[in-house]
DNA sequence: GCTAAATTTGTAAGCGCTTACACTCTTCTT
DNA sequence: AAGAAGAGTGTAAGCGCTTACAAATTTAGC
C-alpha cells in the first residue's frame, strides 16, 4: 500500500556519491563525464532501478523520453498492426509509446493538432499513420519541435514509409482490365464525416490511370467512397447495386472494404467472382480465407521501419536533414475472387 | 520558426492583477475563490491564450496526468476493440494513454511486471487487459501505489470488468449439445510459448461442465491449446485432424480461433456444418459474414466501462474501497456453422 | 617543476506550476 | 460591539530535472 517513494536523481547522486549535476549527465551520455563516473551512475541508476521523471525532465528544457503515435483509428487492421509493431521498437528503444486515436472524427483531429504545444510537452516525436492533415497542420507540426516520421503520407517535410499507393492501385486495377473487365468502379476514399485518408486519392489514381491507359473513361457513377471499414464497404457496395448498378468488376481501395462488399453482395444472394470480380489491397489475414484477390502490402515492417527512423530523428542532433520517403514493395495476389470476364 | 514565448501563469496574474496561486485555484475551479476574481482570471487567461504547461503541474502535481494500457497483443480483434474504447475514455478525461503490448511473450510480460516501480513512476494508474498475472505480480501491481482496474480477469485486489467466461462457454456448450451433438472438441486455451490468457481456463470449465450435466464425458483427445488467434485455431485444427480425430462439433474459445478452424477445414477439402458443427465467442465483424454462431459479448462496452473504473479509483483519494466485479451481458447467436446433428 | 590549458565535477538558479500556511477582510455569534 | 469563524488572497517552498558558471582537478607545455 505504502506509495513506493519516488527515486530521484538525488538518490542516485548519493548512491553514487557523485552530484546530481554529474549524475544528469552520465545519464544522458553528454561529455566531460569521466569513465569512472559513468560506471558508477550506471551502477546506481540500475540498481535503484531509477527512471527520470518526464515531466521534470522537459520542464528543465530536456527530453520525455516517450513518443506518440497518432492513427486514424486503433481498430482498423492496418493500424492495429502497424501500431504494435512500432510499439515494439519502441519498447526495445526505452521510449513509451503514447496512443492517441482520431477515431475517425475531424474534430478529434483539429483538437489535436491545434494544440500541439501541450502535446510537445508529453512527448518528444510524433508517429503519423496515414493522417491527411491540412497545410497548416504541417507547418504547425513541422515548427512544433517534435521529431516526426510518418507512415503512408506525401511531401511531408519528414521522412516517410509507405508503398506506392498508386502502383498498388494501377497494378490492382490493371490486373482487373487483364481479366478482360472494362467497366470498373472502385470503392475507395472516405466516408462522410470521416477524417480523410491520404491514401485514397492515390488509389483513386492508380485506377484512373489504369483506365486511362486503356483509353477507358470512368464512370462516375461508379466511384464510391466507401472509407476504409467494413462497415463503410458494404455500405458502399450496397449503395452501388441498389441505386446506380452492377459493374463488372470492383477495385476496393483495401482488403477490409472488400471484405464488407462481400458482404453487401451475399445479403443480395449475389457472390463473386460469379457476379462481379473484385480485388483489395492489403493481404489481411482474413483474405486468404475468403478467396479474395489482393495487392499484399508489408504492414508491420512500416510501422517498425517508420518508427525507427524517429528513434533516428530524435538521436541525431541538430536540424533535420533532408527528408526521405521509403517505399516498400507490393506484391500481386492472384484469388479466386477475380476471374476472366466471360 | 521563432517559437513565440510561453504564457506563463505570471502572465496571467499580472495582467489580471492577482497572484498566481489565486490564478491557479480559480483555473482549475477550486474553493475559496470570489467571483470577481474568477472572472478577472478567465479574462485574462483567454485574452492571452494561456495554457498550462502539462509538465509544470504534473511534476508540481506529483501525478504523471497518464496511464498504461498492458495488452497481451494489440492486434487481436479483442485488444484493438477494447483499447480503442479505453483510449477513448482516456483522453476525453484528460489522460495520456501508454500502450503497452506483451507481445503474447512471457518474457516481455515478467520484464514489464518486476519493474512495476519505473512504471508507477510514469502513468498513475494501469488498466490490464486478460493478464494472467502471478499471485507476485498481482502483489507487487497491488502494493505498487498505482490505480488498476481490469477486464476478464478474476480474484483480484481491484475493479474488474468482463464477462461471465464460464457461462459463456457453458451457454455455447450447450448450444452444441442441445443441436444432438455429443462427441465435442475445445479449440481454447494457450498455445506453447504464449503468455497465458486467464479466460480460456474459464471457458474450459464451462465446457466441461456443460458436458458433465449431461453426463458425458471429455475426450482429451479433444482438447486442443489452440491460443486466441486465427493461426492458432488453423493450427490445432489441423492438428485435430490429421492426429487425433473428427468430432461432431467444435466450441471454440474465440472467434478468431473459429476463423482459423474453418480455414483448416477448408485447406482439407471440409466445411461447416457439413463436416462438422462450429461455434465461438465474441461476435467478431466477420462472424455474420462467415455464418459463425457464437456467444456474442460487449467488448468496447468493456473496455470503457473499466477505464472509467480506474480513472475513479483515481479521483477517490485515500485507500481502495472494495474492488468490485462487473459482469456485462453475453448472448447467444445462432447462425449456420451450427446445426442439428443428423 | 611551474604555469597555462583542458578536463571533470559541483553549485545554484531556474523551468512553470501546486500547495501548505500565513494573512487580511468579511460575516456571524452572544 | 468584541471576538470567533470563515472566506478570499498572497507568500514562499518545493516538485525533479537541466544548465550556465564557478571550482577543483588533471594534463600538457616548455
Amino acid at each position: 500500500m505504502a506509495r513506493a517513494p519516488r527515486v530521484t536523481i538525488q538518490d542516485v547522486a548519493a548512491l553514487s556519491g557523485l552530484s546530481i549535476c554529474t549524475v544528469s549527465r552520465a545519464l544522458r551520455g553528454l561529455p566531460n563525464v569521466s569513465g569512472t563516473a559513468h560506471l558508477k551512475v550506471a551502477d546506481a541508476a540500475t540498481k535503484l532501478g531509477y527512471k527520470a521523471s518526464s515531466a521534470a525532465s522537459r520542464l528543465a528544457g530536456g527530453t520525455t523520453g516517450s513518443v506518440a503515435i497518432i492513427a486514424p483509428t486503433a481498430t482498423a487492421w492496418f493500424f492495429a498492426q502497424a501500431v504494435e509493431a512500432a510499439e515494439e521498437v519502441f519498447a526495445d528503444s526505452g521510449f513509451d509509446t503514447v496512443l492517441i486515436s482520431l477515431r475517425n472524427t475531424p474534430s478529434v483531429q483539429s483538437r489535436v493538432f491545434s494544440d500541439l504545444d501541450a502535446l510537445a510537452q508529453r512527448v518528444d516525436g510524433v508517429l503519423l499513420l496515414n493522417i491527411a492533415l491540412t497545410g497548416g497542420e504541417i507547418e504547425a507540426l513541422a515548427s512544433s519541435g517534435l521529431a516526426v516520421a510518418s507512415v503512408g503520407m506525401h511531401n511531408v517535410p519528414w521522412d516517410n514509409v509507405g508503398i506506392d499507393n498508386e502502383d498498388a492501385a494501377f497494378q490492382a486495377t490493371s490486373h482487373l482490365l487483364c481479366l478482360g473487365h472494362w467497366d470498373l468502379a472502385i470503392l475507395s476514399g472516405r466516408e462522410p464525416g470521416e477524417g480523410s485518408v491520404v491514401t485514397a486519392t492515390d488509389r483513386l489514381n492508380g485506377f484512373r490511370r489504369a483506365l486511362a491507359e486503356q483509353h477507358l473513361t470512368v464512370d462516375p457513377d461508379l466511384v464510391m467512397d466507401a472509407g476504409s471499414s467494413i462497415e463503410g464497404g458494404r455500405r458502399a457496395m450496397t449503395e452501388l447495386i441498389e441505386n446506380r448498378r452492377m459493374p463488372s468488376a470492383i477495385f476496393a481501395g483495401c482488403d477490409e472494404t472488400a471484405f464488407g462488399a462481400l458482404m453487401a453482395l451475399r445479403e443480395l444472394g449475389l457472390s463473386a467472382p460469379k457476379n462481379v470480380s473484385i480485388i483489395g489491397i492489403d493481404d489481411h489475414q482474413m483474405s486468404w480465407f475468403l478467396g479474395l484477390s489482393t495487392m499484399a502490402q508489408p504492414v508491420a515492417d512500416q510501422g517498425a521501419f517508420a518508427a525507427n527512423l524517429l528513434i533516428e530523428g530524435l538521436q541525431r542532433p541538430g536540424p533535420l536533414s533532408a527528408p526521405a520517403s521509403h517505399l516498400l514493395d507490393t506484391k500481386l495476389i492472384e484469388r479466386k475472387s477475380t476471374r476472366r470476364k466471360r
